[in-house]
DNA sequence: ATGTTTGTTCCGAT
DNA sequence: CATCGGAACAAACA
């Protein structure tokens, strides 16, 4: 599900909700695996205070005084919600009971695939979190020069190469092949085709777009996945331009949906070269 | 029953 | 050894 945007919004509703609470408890399913191991990540965690929350790239970080990080990818289905009270929520795998001094609420991580993760690490180093990243295209913006660099390094689609987080971070599926309809790019083109002009409108177009779906709170598909930490959706799927639609917003040409690299893509055969 | 699905990692081929 | 593409991870829905 949560590609940059999606995870971003519920990076900042967290930060705004969550820092200066106290974890009193933490259960897991006991059919659910955490890191290191569901008996050693509750030691660790319970009776904690919450210091900070923060994002790198499509992961979510959760400090806390003095001992560590609690760490969070969401993957495909993954969902963190907080409750002021109990409330059932499918596909619950991890509930941590927080305690503040005006509020107790419940932070639950839930996952219908369950291809997230969910782990404790002393410190960022030892969580691998820093090394396999390129540049954040909100945090970070890369300038053309290394975007390019970065991308001709690579022989394979250009579509391909966006969803490669080692060359810059934040992008999946669907961002991916918004920013290709916005720069005009077919998204079957090898990267290292791509011309300086094609390369800048292309970092462009990724930038805007992942900063559009920032603004709407993030894409809800029709399965309703991705909600935010209160339950609500995103509107970014009302601004869509070419994921799952029929037909060209820009000259009315039937779209291709087609696969690349085993993902599903949707690019108008008109206006993407 | 079969084919889909917002992400990432691992393995075999090149 | 490095890189690429496909399979795998697992569950629900049409």
């Amino acid at each position: 599900m949560p590609e940059l945007p999606e995870v971003h919004t519920i990076t900042n509703d967290l930060k705004k909700s969550i820092i200066g609470a106290q974890i009193l408890d933490v259960k897991i399913d006991p059919q659910y695996k955490v890191i290191p191991d569901n008996n050693s990540f509750v030691k660790l965690v319970k009776g904690k205070k919450i210091t900070g929350v923060s994002r790198i790239a499509k992961n979510i970080l959760i400090e806390l005084e003095n001992t560590g990080i609690l760490h969070f990818h969401l993957a495909m289905t993954g969902r963190i919600l907080l409750r002021d009270k109990k409330t059932p929520d499918n596909w619950t795998r991890v509930v941590f009971l927080l305690k503040a001094d005006n509020y107790s609420r419940i932070l639950k991580f839930s996952d219908m695939r369950m291809f997230g993760k969910v782990g404790f690490y002393a410190d960022l180093a030892g969580s691998n979190l820093l090394k396999k990243y390129g540049p954040d295209l909100i945090f970070a913006t890369p300038d053309l020069d290394s975007f390019s660099k970065a991308i001709k390094n690579k022989k394979s689609s250009i579509k391909n190469v966006l969803l490669d987080q080692s060359v810059v971070a934040g992008l999946g599926n669907i961002y991916a092949t918004e920013a290709l309809f916005l720069a005009g790019i077919d998204p079957s083109r090898l990267s290292n085709t791509l011309s300086k002009d094609e390369l800048q409108k292309l970092l462009t177009a990724a930038i805007t777009v992942l900063n559009e779906g920032i603004a709407h709170r993030g894409s809800t598909l029709p399965d309703k996945m991705y909600v935010d930490i209160f339950g609500n959706p995103g509107s970014y799927q009302e601004h869509f331009k070419i994921y799952l639609k029929d037909k060209c917003p820009r000259c009315g040409s039937g779209v291709l949906n087609t696969k690349i690299n085993g993902r599903s893509t949707y690019h108008c055969p008109s206006c993407q070269k």
